[in-house]
DNA sequence: GTCCGTGCAAAGGATTTGCATAATC
DNA sequence: GATTATGCAAATCCTTTGCACGGAC
């Protein structure tokens, strides 16, 4: 894996995180979501040691942390490809999407103000399908 | 003032907040500087007044919440113009900028995914000008 | 006078850290 | 064997809350 690329040594608590994450694809797990699903996998490490490792993976670039609302941050596997997030105010339900379009003109509002832009983060919030069918 | 529309009696912190958010128009406030600035305005009020004026002023609309980044949210009036925000990594300075086409875009986006958009945050980081003369 | 607002100190949640032990390389 | 990881518990940061008192209406 990409552990050892990173300079980490290879050990149950990386490689448990790292495949959990990659098995949580389509979400988005908080730390204590991480932990809870590591105990069912009969992997019980310290919420220190999660915690530790999530910013060593974000550090080298593994993972991706994002702060959606209150309470906590929320971890996905970093594959490379940039995207936003559409999520659900109801259920928490999160779509990834990519528009070019909005990619550039961010580089380019950036450019107007004299901005040297390095990144940006954009959320739209909303009622997933599912949630509107319950209301 | 607009205080006594929202249903809350008109005191001294709520009226002393409500100014300093004014004065500092550009920035954006943590509770943290609010309750400093307070202080070397001769106002001194504990921090838990702060953190619950300011919850209050944003139930009811009055000023709007922000979490950039980590440790905290930070605080601006809500002077009922949507925009968005260009944040200085170096030294935190705020631009606030309004994109219709991006707007527009998001719209469609939720729509895409059966989503009824809510809300957005939209954070474009970068260095301003002046870091970047710095360096 | 009633009800709401405030200060204080303690509680709370999320996250980090110091230190001794245990694992990887 | 040296270095890096982990567990545990205590510590930290930001924020909220319970309670008794004081101020607005």
């Amino acid at each position: 894996v990409d552990i050892k690329n990173a300079g980490l040594k290879l050990t149950a608590p990386r490689i448990k995180i790292l495949q959990i994450l990659g098995e949580s694809a389509v979400e988005h797990l908080s730390a204590e979501e991480i932990y809870t699903r590591l105990k069912l996998d009969k992997a019980d490490f310290s919420l220190a040691t999660i915690y530790r490792v999530l910013a060593q993976f974000e550090a080298v670039g593994l993972v991706m942390r994002h702060n959606f609302g209150e309470g906590g941050s929320v971890f996905e596997l970093n594959n490379g490809e940039h995207h936003d997030h559409l999520v659900c105010i109801e259920c928490g339900q999160v779509e990834e999407f990519v528009d070019e379009m909005i990619e550039k003109k961010q580089q380019h509002i950036a450019q107007e103000k004299g901005f040297k832009m390095t990144s940006h983060s954009l959320y739209i919030f909303g009622i997933c399908p599912k949630c509107q069918a319950k209301s």
